[in-house]
DNA sequence: TTGTTGATTTCGCAA
DNA sequence: TTGCGAAGTCAACAA
């Protein structure tokens, strides 16, 4: 990795066309080629950017960075104010725990947690605009189509109404009723929900983890 | 902004935990305090971060950095490469150019594109719920309500299909038909499309945009 | 302040 | 490879 500091204009060129005028910016230059813009301040995302793979070319004030799709990255430099390099070697990479797979699968494993009786059928149930993240059938046998979210939001519902309107076709299923399942569910997505007939249930990520936790230390 | 180069591990607790196991990495940290952890490679997202605003204190081989809502980033580091410091001051900011608005201007200017005798009753077409990008009429005289997007996803399909239910109340026009147009229309979007009886159209934004400049040079 | 929408989204998984 | 949904999404903009 390199590491440079200086005052620099900046052009791309690619999907949209960007200009960042002459200031002093951190240009982050990476062993695969790709190039980060920089600011002394804002998000993790940089101001301006060239993703792998790219090739970049070094001129006297002016570095170009190309990519396949033939964007461009143009930056001209005005003054060098630092210039370091370091090997880094290949990063071991990030270990998440606590998103919205894990809840998907805690969820399968007790689904009675979602209603007495509650038997799942399976995971990710096909429909031809989209797996269901959850099938189960309740203590009547009746099918349930099951939407899982960390934050349920308005967006969710309407997924969750198609699935159930496309599922409802389905002779073998019908009556199929829905379920809209989340850590927290937005007031207005309860609202829509009671519209299209489904039912919001808000369970708790950390109990969850309990109980699968505590189903282990039987043994 | 000082730039840290160092072995290094990393631990994040908030709305999920997470862990860097031991290597070498660089540690931005910006002046309003917020912290990036790059590696040498992947995109311009950093392996672990923590958003302003948030604050970071230094002890002997330990950072913790801290925001509002008590997240935390735990940086353990074993030995340090590289430290440098600079100061970058404010940056002017990036200057875009957009594609959709534009995408919409040209087939204004072009709706014959969208279908032989097409004419343009008005852009921005207002109705109760929003406008709508571009009203036409057809070689027929019926009104087209058009919705343009730079990608077509099963959204935009939704937010036509309520336009149109709204102004084919108004009798003046109805009956309204739909036309979803995008650069690029996701299968899902096609096929909930269909069921609403809305028409989807791909067009190519290098073409429509040659057509413009073309046309411009004529004099 | 809160909600909604777009992104040069990026990322990960599965067909 | 492509498609699709999630993200510690982030960030801009409107209400």
């Amino acid at each position: 990795m390199r590491l440079v500091i200086a005052r620099c204009s900046v052009d791309y060129v690619g999907r949209l066309t960007a200009h960042l005028p002459l200031a002093t910016r951190l240009l982050m230059i990476k062993a695969d080629g790709s190039v980060l813009v920089h600011s002394d301040g804002g998000s993790y995302k940089p101001l301006n950017w060239m993703s792998p793979p790219c090739v970049l070319r070094e001129d006297e004030g002016v570095w170009t960075v190309t990519n396949k799709a033939g964007e461009q990255l143009l930056i001209t430099i005005e003054e060098v104010l630092s210039d370091v390099s370091a090997d880094l070697g290949v990063d071991p990479g990030l270990v998440k725990d606590g998103v919205e797979a894990h809840l998907q699968a805690l969820l399968a494993q007790h689904c009675e947690k979602l209603g007495e009786g509650f038997r799942l059928v399976r995971r990710e149930y096909p429909t031809d605009i989209g797996p269901v993240d959850l099938l189960c059938r309740d203590a009547d046998g009746q099918a349930v189509a099951i939407e899982i979210k960390r934050r349920g939001e308005i967006d969710g519902v309407e997924q969750l109404a198609r699935y159930v309107e496309r599922l409802d076709r389905d002779p073998l299923l019908r009556p199929v009723r829905g379920m809209f399942v989340a850590q927290e569910i937005k007031p207005q997505a309860k609202v829509l929900a009671g519209d299209r007939g489904i039912v919001c249930i808000e369970v708790d990520y950390d109990e969850l983890r309990g109980i699968d936790t505590s189903a282990d230390r039987l043994f």
